[in-house]
DNA sequence: GTCGATGGCGCAACAGTATAACAGCAACCC
DNA sequence: GGGTTGCTGTTATACTGTTGCGCCATCGAC
């Protein structure tokens, strides 16, 4: 449980957050703001409660509620995505840009890899669209092994 | 919560199950065939408690871990699939062939429409194959509004 | 037949995820 | 000042899923 620089977002990320904020005049408070550095700094997704967790640092006792407001908060916002299958949460990459990305998640290592690609996105609409059916959500997950632990792993070519 | 006929799945569901069961050499045992009926008999999908909440029809008790077993198993088999963006199951509609559906999920009436679509696996797949990375398993959920409700709801063109 | 191995199931307890409901407080507008 | 709104704290609880143990039926070996 290293916890060293973001993966998931740069360095700027809540700066971006910050003006991102103010620019649509919502309010990215100290506690949201909290949970999303917490997300930022970290390398892999996380629960609810490991962000609870990480919260709690000195000493101050926080509640289940304050963390879920924060990440509904910053879902709204695109600030953050969760993962379904994973029931975490991570930084968006690019959150300038409101997207429902698309994640490979890795079952080894636990790093998660946002995408935002365009054929996904237009071949899934196109289905939708052709039943009649209004997409609001999409939920885009694929579980596996992300290349450098399927290459550790041992070389599957299959 | 209406009770009839299946729309997940057609009439010859179980007996589908069955055969393809005995095929493979495992066994759809009574508990695990009647979690099948009562999945293929819902128009919508079930929570593993509204399951065991069904399952308990006449007097017996039954336990949480009898549910999610026999879940555990259909799911191995593709006999269900699980929305993990409900925390629900529903019957596979066509569990001949071993695939990961994608699933277009009715905020409004609940209703869950499964797709196989091609093109949708292979831009998933190309995209993720770019990156090295090696798929095992997909979940590809759309949120929104089915055609019906739509057009009931007030035929929204944005 | 009976012995052990296996797999399915019943049962109790518990772990993890998420929400409801209510209270306090600050900022803002009038 | 007084009402309103939005954010947070707190307690309790609901919902989702798992662990662990023990029983019993089945099946193959001997």
């Amino acid at each position: 449980m290293k916890k060293e620089g973001g993966c998931q977002a740069g360095k700027g990320s809540l700066e971006r957050a910050d003006a991102l904020c103010l620019r649509r005049g919502v309010r990215l408070t100290p506690q949201r703001r909290r949970v999303l550095a917490i997300l930022c700094a970290s390398a892999r997704p996380l629960g609810a409660y490991e962000i609870l967790e990480a919260m709690r640092d000195g000493s101050r006792s926080l509640a289940p509620p304050t963390v879920y407001r924060a990440l509904d908060f910053l879902l709204e916002q695109g600030l953050v995505h969760k993962l379904e299958s994973l029931h975490a949460f991570v930084g968006c990459r690019h959150p300038d840009h409101p997207h429902s990305g698309q994640f490979l998640i890795c079952r080894s290592c636990g790093l998660v890899t946002e995408l935002e690609d365009r054929g996904i996105c237009e071949s899934l609409l196109s289905a939708a669209s052709a039943t009649g059916f209004v997409p609001e959500r999409r939920v885009v997950e694929v579980l596996g092994t992300c290349a450098r632990c399927a290459e550790e792993g041992g070389c599957r070519n299959d």
